[in-house]
DNA sequence: CTATATTGTCCGCGAACGACGACAATCGGA
DNA sequence: TCCGATTGTCGTCGTTCGCGGACAATATAG
């Protein structure tokens, strides 16, 4: 399932606690925030704690991953690197010469 | 890239933001939020507005999928139904007989 | 080395969060 | 049908958010 809006998130995380057999009390206690939040989220609420979230999700046994963008459609091959400029440049950053 | 933290969340923002050649100014404005929250939210801030990260991931051209959890290893194949019955039951809700 | 750009951090402010407790509205089963 | 469980909503409270503007600390370029 893709995640675009607080919505989806809402109805991923809904599912699946009744998919589990969870009320929303057990599933609060179990993520450790309040009732409340829970109907919060469900109906798609946009101003969460981004912790939170991650939280029920684990509790859910849910994964998240993020799709690297479109733009990017690089074959696995190519003649040229595959490096990242930024990413060798960060990693030499600290070191020691 | 799996999500598990708030940190994980941040690198992955700051290393699309750099391929894409943007600076933090850039992205903000882009992203409709203060720069220092884009400074945040790439160190892992855990109490961030759930919207404004998708709005973010948007902003990035990068999706957000949902791994169903491991728990349920299913194959594709199985002779029972792959159905959830909820779902049925919630689809079937607001059905006019 | 000097100048410019980028990034990290401080303060105060208004607004909204999330917890808690209680109640109404459904839903579900006996 | 009635009763218990589940879910949605309200109000209050202390806490934190995210913004804005300015400054310091690097990083990058010339």
């Amino acid at each position: 399932m893709h995640i675009r809006t607080p919505l989806d998130l809402g109805l991923v995380i809904r599912q699946q606690r009744r998919h589990l057999g969870l009320n929303q009390t057990d599933l609060a206690n179990r993520v450790g925030v309040g009732r409340q939040w829970i109907v919060a989220i469900e109906h798609g609420k946009a101003r969460a704690e981004l912790g939170l979230v991650l939280r029920t999700f684990a509790a859910l046994d849910l994964t998240l991953a993020v799709d690297g963008g479109g733009d990017a459609p690089m074959r696995k091959d190519s003649s040229v690197a595959p490096i990242d400029i930024d990413a060798v440049v960060d990693a030499a950053k600290g070191r020691r010469p």
